[in-house]
Parts: structure tokens; sequence; C-alpha cells
DNA sequence: GCCCAGGTGGGTA
DNA sequence: TACCCACATGGG
């Protein structure tokens, strides 16, 4: 399973080229930009962050003082705004109540730490929570999205069905934690995603994964993480 | 007019 | 645990 990972980052890696993720400028946008684009075409999130940064709104303390309605229209473009612009108040309310405001010291715990801190938070599940992780604090989560899912099971490496933790295991068992790896890998596969592949076919014509069709079948992973 | 896009939480069986 | 539904914009 290593190999193929290895593999599929490689062929991933040469057809695309490097994509210097995450499209933020600072740790709290990447936040900010991580709940937004739940659901979301990104485009529309760079909407909605280009208005709070016209508001002035692009700071923890200014965008906790922000009333929830002018937050809504301001992320407007976003499907759900009403429900992201009270995630955003809820990511706000527990950093001001459980770290005073200061956004470093959440970002300085220890990955499981942090993992558990964000989960708590309602509004943040399990792929924003390693998307923080590894953009904002820049510290080694695999992200594990639609795309990642979509593609592993055309390639036959996992089950449509596979568990979230079971999928990040698959990588974080088989990689070495490395942040700027996740990192990369994850924009890859987001890259390889929206350009190839996006429909029902197994692998359209010209995908660069073709190669990796001659894989055998098996060791995919179903309830489990197997052949590690 | 229809489908889908870098999800999540709550309710129900 | 698994499934269903609400959330409710904009581009192709």
């Amino acid at each position: 399973m290593r190999k193929r990972l290895l593999t599929l980052y490689q062929l991933l890696l040469d057809a695309y080229g490097r994509q210097h993720w995450w499209p933020g400028a600072n740790p709290f946008e990447v936040i900010v930009g991580a709940i937004l684009t739940q659901r979301v075409a990104w485009a529309n999130v760079e909407k909605a962050i280009s208005s709070l940064k016209e508001a002035g709104l692009m700071d923890p303390q200014r965008l906790s003082e922000a009333p929830l309605k002018k937050i809504a229209s301001l992320i407007h473009p976003c499907i759900y705004y009403n429900e992201k612009a009270k995630k955003l108040k809820a990511f706000l309310t527990f950093l001001e109540e459980r770290y005073r405001g200061d956004l470093s010291l959440l970002l300085c715990l220890p990955v499981s730490s942090l993992r558990k801190e964000l989960l708590f938070i309602r509004g943040i599940g399990q792929e924003t929570a390693d998307s923080i992780i590894l953009y904002a604090a820049g510290k080694p989560s695999f992200v594990v999205d639609a795309y990642t899912r979509r593609i592993l099971n055309r390639l036959g490496l996992i089950e449509e069905r596979a568990k979230y933790t079971d999928i990040q295991a698959l990588f974080m068992g088989n990689l070495p934690k490395d942040a700027s790896l996740y990192n990369e890998y994850h924009a890859l596969l987001v890259c390889h995603g929206k350009k190839c592949c996006h429909n029902t076919r197994p692998l359209c014509d010209g995908c660069p994964l073709r190669a990796m069709c001659s894989f055998p079948q098996q060791g995919t992973i179903t309830a489990s993480v197997k052949e590690m």
C-alpha cells in the first residue's frame, strides 16, 4: 500500500506540479476559509473572504464583535450562509472562552489535542478540523475530502463506504508524518479531482493515473484498514 | 430548470 | 451504527 500511495503522489505531482496550498494569507484566514468551503466551490469562498476583508472583519476580535446578520450578509455567496455565520461565531466564542482569543495558543497544541479541541466546536467536523491542523497550524494530519474518497475508490484502494478515519489511517500509517507532504498530497488530489475523472467513469481518457490501473484490486479497506 | 460543489449536525430507526 | 434531511448560492 505504501508503494501505491507514493506512486499515486508522484503521478499527481508529475501531472500537475506543486500546488502551493492553502490559499490563505494567515492562519485565521485559513480557518475562515476551511469553515466557509464546506460543501461550497472555492470561487464562492474567495468572494466571501474578500467581502470580510473589505469590511475589516478578517480578524478574530473584530469578527467576534460583528453582528451575526452582518457576517451572514458578507458571506452570502456561500450556500448555507446563515449556518456558516453561526459556525464562525461558534469558533470565535470557543477561542475567546478557552484561549482568551489567542489563536496561537490553540494552534501550538500537539496534533491529537488540537484535533480534540477543534472537534468540540459545533460546526467543525473531521475534514474541517484536519484542514485547520494541516494548513493553519502546519502540523501533520491528513485531510480526507470528497475528492480523496472518490479518487481512491476509482483506483480500487478503498471501498466507497470506507470511513473517514480509516482512509486517514491509510495515508498516515503508510506515509511519513510530514505536514508538507500531506499538504501537497491533498492539494494534488483536489486539483486532480477538479480536472479529471469527475464523473462516474472509472478513469477518463488521458488520465495521469491510468498507470495505476494495473495494480491488483486487493488490499482495499472496508470497515478497517487492511494490508498496512 | 437541473445538478453539484474541497460538510456538518440533528433526528430517527 | 446507518441513513435521511436541513442548510438554501451560483456556475455550467
